[in-house]
DNA sequence: TTAAATAGTTAGAATGATCTAACAAATATT
DNA sequence: AATATTTGTTAGATCATTCTAACTATTTAA
């Protein structure tokens, strides 16, 4: 039904909407990388379709129908990012590309297959809950590293953004999901911080430590 | 690089190309279901990138370097299909139409890891062969059952056509790659053959036999 | 060997996705 | 409040892929 540039459109939609609450043809064209016209242009083509609720000049929204299309693309992409981490061994810093890609696929019993066979994941390799068949997400309430007080004891539960290079930079620190980490300052000046995990003292930056969402651990 | 339509047309022009010798508009439009006219200016612009070489009211012939992407863009297909079937469970009447999609995803590596992951397999699970990384493919010198003596003991190594229709029929008969069969009789009528395997006596029509492809065996 | 049938081509149009240039509206800044 | 900046829109063009209609070349058959 929808082509694979309106799936990155709706899917991007999604993304901005969850991220900033609200959506704007700038932020649209800028995610995809596009001009403004182009962007404005689709966007009246999903409206068109039913996807997006809009008014000149206002705030987009995705409608139910819209919002249900790009959680289910977002569920393919999910998958096939859990599955190519799980079942062939890439990295999660590998997987985002390729997943892409695949998330394009029309077939709805291939990734129903990959869920299977990974016993029904709720979370893609960046602690991304992963939409059911229906376009339902369980969105978990994580604390933001940031959020947190000296002291406390937390487990590092998901990214709260996942960039090749962030992916990278986590892997040179061995920090990976599930990483028990015990926080032991913050800085005033600079909102950087000090953490013990795997036995070593690391100190992260506010760009870092922004990205990294925990969980509470009871010692 | 090719666009995917741009990929279809050099698959189909391979898969033409290999099964009849030549090539000509009129078949390359029937097998793409798509009209004359938009074949026709899809080869020119081929054509232009060095894919094909054409005169006009000339039959076509892909070009060296066309021939290479095209076999590549079979062993992303063949190899996609074979991991369906071996690592995902998938049916060999069910994978076709997933692999038409799957086919073109850009990334490499994803490809290599399941060949990686299956032990670099020479077939496809219609025992097509599997072109390798430079697109070179060995093809096997297959008998086609119609051919053999009554009498003959053979092995089913392989298909001709795999239509899903094909595929399940052969489901429905049991009949599947590694099949022995012993050739009974062959009809002077309709070429219809008797064979016997898996102890069991069937009569095939000469559409079925004409789309098995057999080794001899050494009883 | 001429006529009929088939195959191939050209021309012209439509659609989807994109762009730039130019302008208008909304928001922010002085 | 007036101006500057940012944001959004329109208009018009391009490119890829497709179509139909009309025509031409080639092949087949009477």
């Amino acid at each position: 039904m929808a082509t694979p540039t309106e799936e990155n459109y709706l899917k991007a939609l999604f993304n901005l909407s969850q991220k900033t609450g609200k959506v704007s043809i700038s932020s649209l064209s800028e995610m995809l990388e596009v001009s403004k016209p182009t962007a404005n242009s689709m966007v009246k083509n999903l409206q068109a379709q039913g996807f997006v609720s809009y008014e000149k000049y206002k705030p987009l929204t995705l409608t139910t129908k819209g919002e249900k299309i790009a959680a289910l693309i977002l569920r393919k992409h999910r998958l096939t990012e859990m599955y190519l981490v799980e079942k062939m061994g890439f990295g999660w810093d590998e997987v985002h590309e390729i997943a892409e890609q695949v998330e394009h696929v029309k077939s709805q019993a291939f990734f129903d297959r990959m869920d299977e066979l990974m016993g029904y994941p709720s979370q893609d390799p960046h602690g991304s809950p992963i939409p059911d068949k229906d376009g339902k997400i369980d969105i978990p309430n994580y604390k933001n590293l940031t959020e947190c007080k000296p002291g406390s004891d937390v487990v590092v539960a998901a990214l709260s953004e996942s960039s090749k290079e962030f992916l990278e930079f986590l892997n040179s620190k061995d920090l990976l999901l599930g990483a028990q980490l015990r926080l032991l300052s913050v800085s005033d000046f600079d909102q950087s911080v000090v953490v013990t995990y795997n036995g070593r003292n690391e100190s992260l930056s506010s760009q870092v430590s922004r990205r990294l969402l925990v969980t509470e651990r009871n010692v």
